[in-house]
DNA sequence: GCTTCGCCAGGACGGTCGTCATAGTCAAGC
DNA sequence: GCTTGACTATGACGACCGTCCTGGCGAAGC
């Protein structure tokens, strides 16, 4: 039981912070007194400054993602049944945290859909990486490629638009339902 | 043919920021030199400052979404072609501008579901104006009260998802495919 | 003609931002 | 014990932020 370093405090805060508030809200200062991590060595460890930050909190983000997708899969037989778990975890996640959280690439993405390259290309390589694997889990599952491939994207379609509607209605319902809707797609 | 106030010149433009760059980036500054607006009136044609223009905003685009729900539903008899006509249409105006717009509500309410009162209430308000338009075509078109109410809330899921979507891979697929899904679901 | 008032121009104000430089600390290697 | 180098502390720097103020303009009302 290794305690995290002074980087990794900086990175998971980073991703908490971007996804309750987006990227551009979160300032370096309001970051370290959050993490409890020194103010002196932000640029030590991050030298491309609040990007590289960025881009690795993104990236945290993906791989936090893609392991609960796994753990969906791995636990639950029927895949509409992985969907529904997982749904419902997010949910439980959205409301523990009174439904300031969310996907943790969705804010960063929104906002810097024009601005930044690096943070732009993480986003995408974040909804690429959770697509490869539902559609690799889809087809374990006995979906045809084709199928699986257009699944993924509705299951992903799904999952971002309820968090965000569970998010401003301050409530699960959404996200219950997308996990429903998928459950008839998977069926249809 | 009355040509646009300095204030509506300012709404219309904050909404188009809003959307694109999200709430916190968008300075005065920067507004008022797009919208070719006078920087010295910003308080006085909103006194309650970059918050109530941010109100106001989300208004417009709250307006002009159901007006495009509306169109739909006057256009198309069946409910599946009226989404699909719309979901098109929501594409090609993100293609238009290069996947940098998309939802005028979403980017604000992912940055400020922790921050103001206002806004996030704006925001609410958006979705419920939204999800209420749209139940009242699905009951108008046959569909039993509890039934419209979930579908609508499916519409939405699927529009938000596809919309992030689309503008972090670059595309319309995401969009065409919440569409196809959506038909499945009136369907089923 | 004069006044009133909605609107515009331009900039001051205090604060916070991201960035970076400099000085200090401290444990590991010899 | 000394050196070295990774890490921390502190704050300066210029830029930009939202806000607000003062001064001026021009058309409508008397």
């Amino acid at each position: 039981m290794t305690q995290p370093t002074t980087r990794d405090r900086m990175i998971s805060t980073a991703m908490r912070l971007f996804r309750r508030e987006g990227y551009t809200a979160t300032s370096w200062r309001r970051l370290v007194e959050e993490a409890g991590t020194p103010w002196g060595s932000a640029y030590h460890h991050f030298p491309g400054g609040k990007e590289e930050l960025g881009v690795a909190a993104i990236a945290l983000g993906t791989e936090l993602v893609t392991g609960t997708i796994r753990r969906a899969f791995e636990r639950h037989s029927d895949p509409a049944d992985a969907i529904r778990w997982w749904f419902g975890k997010a949910a439980a996640a959205l409301e523990r945290e009174d439904f300031r959280g969310g996907c943790p690439v969705a804010t960063v993405a929104l906002e810097m859909a024009h601005g930044s390259d690096a943070l732009t290309t993480a986003c995408q390589e974040a909804f690429e990486a959770w697509r490869v694997v539902l559609t690799g889990f889809l087809r374990e599952r006995g979906f045809e490629a084709a199928r699986a491939n257009r699944l993924a994207m509705s299951v992903m379609n799904n999952l971002e638009g309820g968090l965000l509607a569970c998010r401003v209605r301050r409530g699960t319902t959404p996200l219950e339902r997308a996990a429903e809707d998928v459950a008839v797609l998977l069926g249809a």
